[in-house]
RNA sequence: GGCGACAUAGCCAAGUGGCUAAGGCACGAGUCUGCAAAACUCUGAUCCCCGGUUCGAAUCCGGGUGUCGCCUCCA
């Protein structure tokens, strides 16, 4: 079946067509860790494993690239201010290796609790100093790069065009721009390839050009090269990197073999929260041990994000987490009253069935419409016969959701008190005698220790509120 | 100032020229249950406003209005 995706570079919807025809080539820039990870990060990353399973759904293999960047990500994108890894390694305490680790091990976490697959190959900008440095003296030779005193700068002049990606019209720009702080630099929109090092400087390395260290855009085309070729068929990241980070990437690129490094460039929207930007000065900041701390499972918020297109903004509510939450349990439920229903399947029955799986592939492969694909797995779910045979297509289906629609809500692993427990077995007993009064008391009163019980045709059911 | 996105039922949202405008959540009614919960059934919108193109528009064009984002750190 025909995949359709959105190109920024063409701002289209394109028939996919990769280069290899049964393995997928792809490039994800991943976190700068010298900080948690948000929610709004998280988003980025959930729409980019959706890509993956869609992509093996359809029976390809994939080599998938992702980046930890530990150097070189500037405070700032106009090359100027502290890496960023030094920055919180001086106000933590530690040193950048430390921090790097740290939040390194945070990252994979939140994408194990999200149930993300891991890209097939993981690199550290540290690991590629050579590849990273070898690259800008290859540009330096071809005349793409020049030095000041302060660093190695790609001359964006020399392009046929610079800016392909985003619409910035380089000359309007100008015109208002702010006052450039470097004069040494021949174009405003000129970036670092290289840095050269502060005395005292906790990161570098030594060059051609001393003790330095790289810019922050140069690790993602040595490590692509090196892993993937020159190019590729999909980059992918959040939209905010498109002016500065992957028009410098392929502007890189285009300098070193003239060509775009990715033919398809795939950007997730923002997450807002509360109908605005996410920003520390808020304070309504979220990471995904806040929504754990609340006591919903993390799938809960991968399923809210299906509740729209990657492509449009997402409004984070904990209205919309409450309610995403009920939906999350009916799916579950759903899948396991098929998994125990014996109704018998006519072949019209089967018809719907295809159709439906039908669909569902037709949404997914359609730039991921998951909002579209999420309908017809309920109407799976609510199919009115209940088979196994349902239960194995929402299985399938879960392929790509990746949100455990076979996870069972379970009273294993709840700790509960000795005395709950004496409350729970009294209330059996009313009931046994037709106690009412009794037994509502008693649900009362395990529902004030914290508890609420239900009953069910299989028996009590008791969970944690 | 420049660039861009969005506006569909109470809320979230799909749909990009043509069957009765998907789906989820909430509300209401009902079935079931001692009650509650769960589950299931039923119930709701002519698509921001104005004008145009067309046999036909939520969908295309023009003009408004509104919300938001980027151009500075950010996925």
């Amino acid at each position: 079946m025909d995949i359709y995706l959105y190109n920024t570079l063409t701002r289209k919807k394109e028939l996919f067509n990769p280069i290899d025809k049964k393995e997928v080539k792809i490039y994800s820039c991943g976190p700068t860790v010298y900080k948690d990870a948000t929610i709004g990060n998280m988003r980025t990353n959930i729409f980019q494993d959706v890509l993956r399973r869609m992509l093996i759904y359809n029976g390809y293999k994939l080599k998938h690239v992702m980046n930890i960047t530990d150097v070189g990500h500037l405070v700032s994108d106009g090359d100027e201010g502290e890496d960023k890894m030094v920055k919180s390694a001086r106000e933590e305490n530690k040193t950048p290796l430390e921090i790097a680790n740290h939040y390194t091990k945070l990252f994979f976490e939140d994408l194990k609790d999200l149930n993300i697959q891991t890209p097939e190959i993981i690199c550290k900008a540290t690991d590629y100093i050579q590849e990273m440095l070898k690259y800008v003296e290859e540009l330096v030779k071809k005349g793409f790069a020049y030095e000041t005193s302060t660093a190695i700068y790609f001359d964006v002049s020399k392009l046929d065009k610079y800016p392909v990606l985003s619409n910035l019209n380089v000359e309007e720009q100008k015109a208002g721009a702010r006052v450039d702080i470097d004069p040494e630099k021949k174009n405003p929109y000129d970036f670092a390839l290289w840095i050269k090092a502060p005395e005292n400087h906790l990161m570098k390395w030594d060059s051609p050009w001393g003790p330095s260290y790289p810019g922050w855009h140069i690790e993602c085309s040595a490590m692509s090269r090196k892993h993937l070729g020159e190019q590729f068929d999909i980059h992918t990241g959040g939209i905010d990197l498109i002016p500065t980070h992957h028009e410098n990437e392929i502007a890189q690129s285009k300098g070193i073999c003239g060509k775009i490094p990715a033919r398809y460039w795939i950007h997730g929207e923002y997450l807002l929260i509360n109908g605005g930007k996410m920003s520390k000065s808020l304070g309504n900041v979220y990471l995904l041990k806040d929504i754990k701390k609340r006591g919903y499972d993390p799938l809960v918020y991968k399923l809210l994000c299906y509740s729209c297109s990657y492509r449009n903004k997402l409004n984070f509510t904990w209205e919309a987490i409450e309610a995403t939450s009920k939906s999350l349990e009916r799916l579950r439920n759903g899948y396991q009253n098929h998994l125990n229903g014996n109704d018998k399947l006519s072949e019209e029955d089967r018809e719907i069935l295809n159709k439906i799986e039908e669909k569902f592939h037709t949404a997914i492969n359609d730039d991921m419409n998951m909002p579209l694909a999420m309908s017809y797995v309920w109407e799976a779910v609510r199919y009115e016969k209940k088979n196994k045979e349902i239960a194995n297509l929402l299985l399938k289906f879960d392929t790509v959701l990746g949100i455990k629609i076979d996870k069972k809500e379970t009273n294993e692993g709840i700790e509960i008190s000795e005395e709950v427990m004496e409350l729970v077995k009294e209330r059996k007993k009313a009931r046994q005698e037709k106690n009412w009064t009794e037994s509502d008391r008693l649900r009362d009163l395990i529902k004030e220790k914290g508890y609420e019980v239900k009953d069910t045709k299989n028996g009590m059911e008791i969970r944690r509120i």
